[in-house]
DNA sequence: TTTTATTATGTCTTTTTAACACAATAAAGA
DNA sequence: TCTTTATTGTGTTAAAAAGACATAATAAAA
């Protein structure tokens, strides 16, 4: 991809955006039993970041976030919400050796005339606000940003080398989610439409990071009365296939303002 | 108060906090069985905002907001902690008339020489963090500060006029009481050194907005097995005093960990 | 000593959680 | 068509927690 064009478009418009004020994305995806991440790969070198960006002066922050959102997955309407501003001293891009050699590779991209700009921007201190998204993987048609050869989805429990502090983002983001879980629509926004209770089950559990009992969850789930029944599912397995359930929107979100108890 | 050379210093100053990033701190206090916050009043107009802050430079932003609770109540190490950042286009100046008459008093406070700074400063968009804080009323000794002609607490359930976008702050800390109500020191910050259960459980209802089963409330709390009891108290009435009790820091802080259930 | 009113605890019922068991069943293969 | 398979969906119990209400102990005042 050709950056140089694009980087230009950006001092054209560093006026536009409100200084010192970025927002980062936590984007929770779920995939073969595993919660992952989308991060994006910068080029050249073996560093990753989260999706993010900064804040047009005309935008509300959340508008920003959703911007993010769609431009890296195609999605909109997704759930989102903040969770934490991040706002460190030593949060820039001195951090660590993975940062500054990032900051490197970008300060090359950018154009000589502009490298004073380069310079007072990226310098600056930055506030960055986090959100966090939950999608559905499948659902997602990934495109990397103007600075990233890459965008990928990266299992929570194996995480690459990420800049600034974005690997303490993503521990804060998947805390808030473990803590919030009754109250978040994990099941309707990990999932897809149709799933089983045993998918569903493995779900909370790589969230909550422990086995739960799968009669007694299935039991518990299917009381909520928030699901609605559908006809079999063909696994290719010699032996009974289970039950689709998809959730009902309405009951659902009912239910979601008094929280879904799991501990 | 004399307030032009606290302004002067603030201009001189200026330079030194980030632009377009401040701070308010929601302090709860809890006095005769209703929970209160904490606010300033303007001089000379009747519009109350909360205590809050821009951010130097070079301090960390929960490092501001102590001194921020510091200066207002002179009390420190206190239960602090971000909950919120409010970005909204339209949280400044001029939302609603009592800003707007605010910053008009603001501005005429403000030296002649000094016009442009003020409208610049005032003028560009805020991003402001929220913090809640959790203290006890009698341990304060409150201090207005320079724009402001005094500083008091005001139960939640009658809140004056404020500025910005403060009520909803307040709201969104409220809530954030409730639903956190497990995972926060409440009776240890809130409540005297002694206290009785009957104190305490008062305390839980007024931020549940909701009655408890006294018996039930006792039986539950004492079973946590986080409370030292004490000698009797005087009550001056003609019947049975209830015991104190006084919570004991280490199990109380690995208890919080879990969350002390109540809903 | 009596009165008083409130605490601290008791009892009972209902609900929830937890652990484990097992029959029904649908798909695959013979 | 019948058998094999192993997973689902539900059952069964025991233990724990929550909820509603009752009552005895008790400390202060009269």
């Amino acid at each position: 991809m050709e950056s140089k064009n694009l980087t230009e478009d950006f001092i054209k418009h560093i006026k536009t955006y409100v200084p010192g004020v970025s927002l980062d994305c936590v984007i929770f995806g779920y995939r073969n039993g595993v919660l992952h991440v989308l991060l994006l790969k910068y080029f050249d070198i073996n560093v990753w970041a989260l999706p993010g960006g900064f804040l047009p002066n005309d935008m509300e922050m959340k508008e920003a976030a959703n911007d993010v959102l769609f431009n890296r997955t195609g999605l909109q309407e997704i759930f989102l919400t903040q969770f934490q501003t991040f706002s460190s001293l030593n949060r820039g891009w001195d951090k660590n050796i993975q940062s500054r050699v990032a900051k490197e590779k970008l300060q090359l991209m950018w154009p000589k005339k502009h490298q004073e700009e380069f310079k007072s921007w990226f310098n600056q201190r930055f506030i960055s606000t986090a959100y966090l998204a939950l999608i559905q993987v499948d659902k997602a048609s990934l495109t990397a940003d103007d600075l990233s050869e890459c965008c990928e989805w990266k299992p929570i429990s194996e995480l690459p080398d990420l800049v600034l502090d974005h690997k303490l983002i993503i521990e804060m983001a998947l805390n808030y989610l473990k803590v919030q879980i009754n109250y978040l629509p994990i099941g309707k926004s990990l999932l897809p439409y149709k799933f089983t209770m045993l998918e569903l089950q493995k779900l909370y559990e790589s969230i909550l990071q422990k086995r739960l009992d799968r009669g007694n969850f299935q039991r518990k789930m299917l009381k909520l009365g928030i699901f609605d029944k559908h006809e079999k599912l063909m696994t290719g397995a010699s032996n009974k296939a289970p039950f689709l359930y998809s959730i009902d929107e309405e009951s659902y979100n009912n239910l979601l303002l008094e929280g879904i108890g799991f501990r």
